[in-house]
DNA sequence: TTCATTTTGTGATTTTCGTCACATATAAGT
DNA sequence: ACTTATATGTGACGAAAATCACAAAATGAA
């Protein structure tokens, strides 16, 4: 059960080719379990962010509250990192909400354990760097999306890029992510 | 001259701080000194990305091409850096194109010479992190202005955020980067 | 200076999407 | 099982933006 969640892990962090055995078990140890409730806060506007989250199981939703709406501006998977990236790397209260979709099994990763880490081997430092680069690549795809797709595009763009979202997450969550009105969303899924 | 563009590097990864003296001057010898006339293409679609520009002045322009027409995804100004890196990084042709959109004089920084300098020491690559999040966190922004802000917004976001980009790129190009058809952004523009 | 190209402005028209209102369905909590 | 809270569907309507068409202005090149 815990192994299980560590091989999970590590092939997720395999994909990135660059931790040895050891370094493994090293980056192991900045590891802590934690578990959410669905409505559970990850993190809270307003306050510090001190680590990631690997998700073990459950979708996390990133959002932003704009004029009183949740506005949904990334989710996270198993097997993925959950993340606010701006507050954690300026160290400044962040503006944005991390919150359990679902019950999360989740590894913590604490910021100033990483950065230690960092310190011990230039691996953890290379791997920092292509995670970031991996993020990067997503988030460039999201902004073409909604750069230059019509609503109709969009939606399908989930269907053919990202199907686990449609699966997995409430159709009033994936408007505000696309850009569109929820009803706008709900016509176009009718019309399939 | 020459003294003068190596400050002006300086005084921008300083921002970073992470090099020392010593490191800079290393870091110096993997940049080439490389002039752009207006409309010449410093990565073209179909190939490959073998590395990124700092631009020491001028702008240039990132765009893809859809259904034929240019839109423009980013923009980089004087002491910034010119990339595209999902190409850069995964080493697969570029789907996009870096044109100059005014004379520009930059230093040319290559992959597989970032990538010895990374070996050599831990700080380079703590440079690269840092200079990823920071990219990211411009890509965050733009997202942020796509998904949430009506056109009129939009543009007043260029306004208030980004009034370099106003001043220095025709309007045509700003509207594709703001998912706007031209016509509309003359319109907000003209009731100003 | 002249000619071609690029960029911008503006009206008329069409289309799409957002908004409002309310019904229904589904899930969650006690 | 009952009640409340969340999420979805759908029609009517209006506002806003896209599209089309063309003129004017600005920029660049020969």
């Amino acid at each position: 059960m815990n192994l299980e969640n560590e091989i999970s892990l590590r092939q997720t962090l395999d994909r990135f080719n660059v931790l040895s055995d050891v370094e493994f078990s090293e980056f192991l140890k900045v590891c802590e379990y934690r578990e959410f409730s669905k409505k559970d806060y990850l993190l809270k506007s307003g306050n510090y962010n001190h680590g990631i989250y690997f998700i073990i199981s459950g979708v996390v939703g990133l959002f932003e509250l704009i004029d009183g709406e949740k506005m949904y501006q990334n989710f996270f998977l198993e097997n993925e990192f959950a993340n606010e990236l701006k507050s954690l790397s300026t160290q400044t209260p962040s503006t944005k909400n991390l919150i359990a979709l679902t019950t999360i099994n989740s590894f913590y990763l604490n910021r100033k354990k990483l950065l230690e880490l960092y310190d011990k081997s230039a691996s953890f430092e290379r791997l920092g760097r292509k995670l970031l680069e991996h993020i990067l690549n997503g988030q460039n795809e999201i902004s073409y999306v909604l750069q230059s797709l019509k609503p109709e595009k969009r939606y399908e763009y989930l269907e053919i890029e990202r199907p686990e979202l449609l699966k997995s997450i409430p159709l009033t969550y994936l408007a505000s992510y696309l850009g569109l009105a929820r009803e706008t969303l709900s016509r176009i899924r009718a019309r399939k």
